[in-house]
DNA sequence: CCTACCGATCGGTAGG
DNA sequence: CCTACCGATCGGTAGG
């Protein structure tokens, strides 16, 4: 039966150029921002024309949705893993860092800045509650464990509450990511210094969770 | 002398306008990025046609250039003033942190995202350099101090080198105002927990030497 | 500092 | 999925 063949080929082939468009819009979505990417560019890097994109997506800001909800909910079902984890606090923070830096490319202000200001009210809501869900919720979990065993200040005692240290802790990793890199630099960067992501995620999550003050245990 | 009068008056009018056109380009750039603002909302906003800013500045590009180089120039200053000051390195952090939370908008991924992205390689490598010298350097001399005094872990034990910090720092302070803001935003924001500039320098400040970790002095 | 205008590029549509 | 094309807007220029 080469007509079901066919048919169930070209199903899969849309598939594949709708899954190509996604794919390739994120890589330039969230390097270059939402207005500095033309449908032309896309389009051009997918091997396509300008308009074939309108077949797939009614317009722009759809796609971007498109982009924004595939990342976020695989990025979130990654940290729910990590999360149900029988490890300690400090651990999953660190295979959390470890993942974000391996994985995604993650300019978390720039996301939240096209949220914020190059979106419709509608799309814009719904995006941020998405954000809040899928990336800062199971991230304020582990903050939450910390707090509920007495290993993390409360907010009474210098610390704060778990939404806003994940909040905190987000900020601290999208810069590592945003660092400026020229050749000629001649200054220092996380990057060049602590080389594996491993080594990074161990450094952000020690400074976070016990400070750059030495401690009296230091020898 | 009218004339004489008229002249001077003249001038001082075009250094206003020209004054005029780098506060509202800065307003608009730090809130919605390089790309995003056209020179004819800018030239709006200071009530003159859009070829009237070629007058005063060559291109977009260079009044985007003297818009970074007079808010970096002026918050240099502040922070070397600061960090100049007879105070600890824990006093002297808090106060550049109440400065910049209080003064500047400074969104500064956003900022260093338009370097990056948006300008010649010429600019950027200049704006870069300007950056480093003027926000980067000063805070950084102040962990200097902090490592020199012992006061901080150095990288052989956990820590990290001045400048990084100084990175690390200023990513902790550009989430907190890029934080989005809904009415209806059931989640807690640092901005509506602790209301004073003060109050959150202080918090910022105290997670970034301590850390999160409760230690055995606290009660 | 204005009016008038330019070439380029943008997101999106028509029609097949 | 293409060609052809649209109105709008962009940065910048001419000429006064």
């Amino acid at each position: 039966m080469p007509r079901r063949q066919r048919k169930t080929g070209v199903r899969e082939d849309a598939e594949e150029t709708r899954n190509t468009i996604v794919r390739t819009a994120e890589r330039l979505f969230m390097e270059y921002g939402y207005r500095a990417v033309s449908t032309r560019q896309i389009a051009d890097a997918c091997g396509l024309t300008q308009p074939a994109l309108y077949h797939y997506f009614t317009d722009k800001q759809e796609l971007y949705v498109a982009v924004l909800h595939e990342n976020i909910t695989k990025t979130q079902a990654a940290l729910e893993r990590i999360v149900r984890r029988n490890e300690s606090v400090q651990e999953r923070l660190r295979l959390i860092v470890r993942y974000l830096l391996g994985t995604t490319q993650h300019d978390i202000g720039l996301m939240l800045h096209d949220i914020q200001h190059e979106l419709a009210p509608q799309v814009q809501e719904m995006l941020h509650r998405l954000f809040q869900a899928g990336l800062i919720a199971p991230i304020a979990s582990v903050f939450e464990d910390g707090l509920r065993q007495g290993l993390l200040r409360d907010p009474h005692h210098g610390g704060v509450d778990a939404t806003t240290a994940a909040y905190l802790f987000m900020s601290m990793l999208s810069r590592f990511l945003a660092r400026p890199q020229y050749a000629h630099d001649r200054l220092a960067t996380l990057a060049s210094h602590y080389t594996s992501d491993g080594e990074q995620a161990e450094l952000i999550v020690n400074i976070l969770l016990y400070g750059l003050v030495r401690s009296v245990e230091d020898t």
